[in-house]
Formats: C-alpha cells, structure tokens, sequence
DNA sequence: CCAGACGTTGTT
DNA sequence: GTCTGG
DNA sequence: CCAGACGTTGTT
DNA sequence: GTCTGG
C-alpha cells in the first residue's frame, strides 16, 4: 500500500507545511517511487523544516545499507516494535512526507489490476505521517531516510485497495504539529484513517506502472 | 549459543 | 542494535 | 509499487 | 519464484 505517489509543488508544499527553515527543491514528479530522494518536514529544531531523504528507511545499524526487507511502508501497529522502526519512534524522530496524492491498485474479478489516483478533495498538499532515521556507512558519510506509516483503509479505501485495506496515515491539518513536536502518545494519536468524505480516487491509466514511459501530469487523468 | 533477519503488500 | 529460530 | 531480468567466478 | 531498478 502506498508504493507511488504524486509530489505537489515546492513552494505550495512549503506553505502547507509551514516551513520556516531551509527550502525545497525538486522537479515536480508525477511518479515519485520507493528509494528516490523525497522532501519531507521534520522538526528537529522546534520548527517545521525541509529536508529531502531516501524513501526506504535504512536503520542506523544497517551500515547505510538498505535491508532486503521493504521498509517504504510501516504498519502504525508495528511501529513500537519492529526492529527497524522501534528506535526511530522512541527517539520521536518523526516526519511528514508532503505530497499531491497517491496510488492505489484495484484488484478486478479476473485479477488483473488496474491503478487509481487518490487525491483529497479540499487540499491540494497534505502531509503523511513518517519516521526518519540516519544511518553511518563505513566511510563515514551518513544515510537519511524514511518510511510512510499505514493505517487500516476508510470504506472508499478499502473499496478502491480491495486487496489489502491499508491506507496512508493522512495528517489532518491541525495535526502537524503534535506528530512533529508532540509527546509520543499525543503524536500517536493523530495516526487515524482519514475521512472518506474528504478524499476522491479515480482510476488512471496502467502507464503509470512503466518508469520509462513519461512522468507528466497526465498520468493522474481520470480514465 | 550464534547466524540470520530485521517488511509490506500481494503482479506481469 | 536486538530478537528469533535452529 | 510494478516491470523486467533472471550470469559467472569465488567463498565469510 | 524472487530480486532489482525505476
């Protein structure tokens, strides 16, 4: 769930997010995939800030070296207790991943698959709730990077990801702050499945399942 | 003990 | 770094 | 996430 | 069937 999604424009994201410490810069990208560089907001300093880092969360004693298991998603109920994720979350290194929307397949009767975009209604750039994590590589450089948590599907969700009803932890707005300074249990409380009543989805062209094929704002095209 | 995993979702 | 499985 | 590739040689 | 790369 969650292995694709859209990135909004920089400076819209740096509103939306409140971004009051360095800049982000990236090529707008209409298929944003697992292992890119992907701007997030952390707030280390006590304030929003920008920040781009590897999607895939590589733990700080992985050597700067990516796990064979997937880390670009990380279950809420996991969090606290995975290996990979257990520190990150006690240590309160949380972040937002910004973006524009996502994908999500649909699994049809006969099993073929096709991809739909899922937007919200209201709000053109929304925030995920993500951990963080640097890890030392043997030359001394360091890693950043992060994974986008899951929580259980919305009736739409779950209609539209018919096969594995996750969805990802959307923040609501007045949120942003408790999952990024908030005490850990006043942060674990924004992890909710976000209304369906905010959020649209429609189904969009398989194209956008081949990297090499044009990353362009008609991959989200209702079809 | 010690090697091996450490994850989520799920097709062609 | 820490847990699990053999 | 999905499309596309998928070997050998040498061995902690 | 499973891994890698985009």
């Amino acid at each position: 769930m969650c292995g694709k999604y859209i990135l909004a424009q920089a400076a819209k994201a740096e509103r939306a997010m409140g971004i009051r410490r360095g800049r982000w810069e990236y090529p707008l990208s209409y298929r944003v995939l697992p292992t890119e560089q992907v701007p997030v907001a952390v707030a280390e300093s006590g304030e929003p800030e920008a920040a781009m880092m590897r999607w895939g969360l590589i733990p700080y004693w992985a050597y700067g070296v990516p796990l064979k298991a997937s880390t670009i998603n990380a279950r809420v109920e996991r969090i606290a207790s995975a290996p990979s994720y257990r520190d990150p979350w006690h240590r309160g290194q949380r972040c937002i991943l910004v973006m524009g929307g996502f994908y999500e397949p649909h699994v049809n009767e006969d099993g073929t698959r096709d991809p739909f975009f899922v937007r919200l209604a209201e709000r053109e750039v929304f925030g995920v709730a993500g951990l963080w994590d640097r890890s030392r590589r043997e030359d001394g450089s360091y890693v950043f990077s992060c994974t986008l948590i899951t929580v259980p599907a919305n009736p739409l969700l779950a209609e539209v990801h018919n096969a594995k009803q996750r969805m990802p932890a959307i923040l609501a707005e007045s949120d942003h702050e408790a999952w990024l300074c908030g005490a850990l249990r006043d942060a674990f409380a924004t992890l909710k499945s976000y209304p369906q009543e905010l959020m649209m989805a429609w189904k969009v062209s398989r194209r956008v399942n081949s990297p090499k094929l044009p990353n362009d704002a008609s991959l989200i095209e209702p079809l």
